[in-house]
RNA sequence: GCGAGUAUAGCUCAGUUGGCAGAGCGUCAGAUUGUGGCUCUGAAUGUCACGGGUUCGAGCCCCGUUACUCGCCCCA
């Protein structure tokens, strides 16, 4: 047997069914906050994820899916070409701020877990072109409208401020500092950060690596008078709509990309990943990526992590859809008739199924009632004769005489 | 890359001290001629993950392999 690639998913019929209803939620918000859907190729340029993420990144270093001799991979994250894409076509040409979205998949060469796959899917929001507070406050209330949308409870937004390039640089040396009096008390995985990335030992889950970092230096008291006055005016933005949140000196980000406001929206239905959204600044990209200086902040969401904490919460997916009507066909004649019947309503833009087997009449009948068709017909001889069939409503048993031609115009309701 | 657990029907899972391969759900068929749900009867579907070993005898014990799941790392 041939089975599906490690850390894949197949969407059996039920599943996209409820895929689907999740994505139309999301494009309606998104909508509604007028963010305008971007898509990009399925893979870039491998240099556009080394130069966009960093080539020192965990993704980039071992995680990417890059064929032809290295040269294109295909795509691990959203960002890098949605920010290619715009300046590739010059959308700053088009507006100055630029709202975008998108639902894709991606691709990492990682061990999958719970609420982590190798080919997964992002719902995504960029606001570029906006340095100012409120395009912070627009893009994390898209995040938590939509949330709610689903009426999600055990959420807990978390926020902070990384800082500027220069900012980061003199608290890293600080903590590095700090940290290094404690160095033989560290986590070895902690050893290792140290010289790796300092920043991840605030979030590090060791207890011993806890209770260090309780006492380290605050990257808040870093920032300098302007992002310090973004970062409360983010704050005073959220409360201002409502907005719960939790400040987290230990939020830091794994992408390079990142600066100034960083958020994280996690749930305590999921396992050990438990961010279902994530996201931050990233105002040096642009330029990194070759365009001017431009500022922009992001988040992406996890759909199957966010599928996991739905179904945690006993969300109530809808129905899916069933026949308006089942043509039972007795008989050699019938058969043909049905077919032409069905394709006949089906112009019209009705429902309709007919059995595909030569069953009996009764199994059609059981057939009807499994995809739960709100109407039965049975057309055999006597109806080809007369011209006229009856219509069984499923749910209460009851019929109705109407001709064959007119079932298009019966109401089924 | 590191660690732990699991593997029996389409699905969820039983299977006792080693002794004929099982249940529920689902699927299919039947219960007086052309009418569903409820009920009843019956049927099909198995390389017990794979390979070796121990034993008169292995789904069960031992070794190896693979796959899956969960955790570390990292991230959504």
């Amino acid at each position: 047997m041939i089975t599906k690639p490690k850390g894949t998913l197949d969407f059996l019929p039920d599943d996209a069914f409820r895929r689907l209803h999740v994505e139309d939620k999301l494009r309606r918000v998104a909508s509604v906050f007028n963010y305008r859907e971007i898509r990009t190729p399925a893979f870039e340029k491998t240099e556009l994820f080394k130069r966009g993420i960093g080539e020192e990144t965990d993704i980039v270093s071992k995680e990417m899916y890059s064929f032809d001799d290295g040269e294109f991979t295909l795509k691990p994250e959203m960002t890098a070409p949605v920010i290619r894409a715009y300046i590739e076509n010059s959308l700053y040409n088009v507006s100055a701020v630029q709202k975008l979205y998108y639902i894709s998949n991606m691709f990492r060469h990682e061990r999958p877990q719970a609420g982590r796959y190798r080919e997964f899917s992002q719902f995504g929001a960029e606001v570029i072109g906006s340095g100012d507070y409120t395009a912070d406050v627009d893009l994390i209330s898209l995040g938590t409208t939509f949330l709610s949308e689903f009426g999600l409870k055990n959420l807990k937004i978390k926020i902070n401020n990384i800082g500027n390039l220069a900012e980061r640089k003199a608290y890293l040396e600080d903590l590095k500092k700090y940290l290094s009096d404690f160095t033989p008390h560290l986590s070895s995985e902690s050893h290792r950060r140290l010289f790796t990335n300092p920043l991840r030992i605030l979030d590090s889950k060791d207890p011993r690596d806890i209770e260090i970092v309780k006492n380290a230096p605050v990257i808040l008291e870093y920032l300098g008078p302007e992002n310090k006055e973004h970062f409360r005016n983010v704050l005073s933005g959220l409360e201002s709509l409502g907005i719960g949140y939790e400040i987290d000196h230990t939020l830091v980000r794994g992408l390079d990309y990142y600066t100034s406001t960083t958020f994280e929206i996690a749930s305590d239905d999921l396992g050990a990943q438990n961010a279902v959204l994530g996201g931050g600044r990233y105002d040096m990209l642009v330029q990194q990526l070759g365009g001017k200086p431009t500022p922009a902040i992001g988040f992406a969401c996890g759909l199957e992590r966010l599928t996991l904490v739905l179904q945690a919460n006993k969300y109530d997916f809808p129905e899916n859809e069933s026949p308006a009507i089942y043509i039972v066909s007795a008989g050699d004649e019938a058969k043909k008739k049905s077919l032409i019947l069905a394709n006949k309503l089906r112009v019209n833009g009705i429902t309709c199924e007919t059995d595909l087997l030569g069953r009996s009449i009764k199994a059609q009948m059981k057939d009807a009632n499994r995809l739960n068709a709100k109407y039965v017909t049975v057309i055999g001889d006597d109806e080809i004769k007369t011209g006229k069939v009856k219509i069984k409503r499923m749910s209460d048993g009851s019929e109705q005489e109407t001709g064959i031609g007119e079932i298009k115009n019966y109401n089924f309701i």
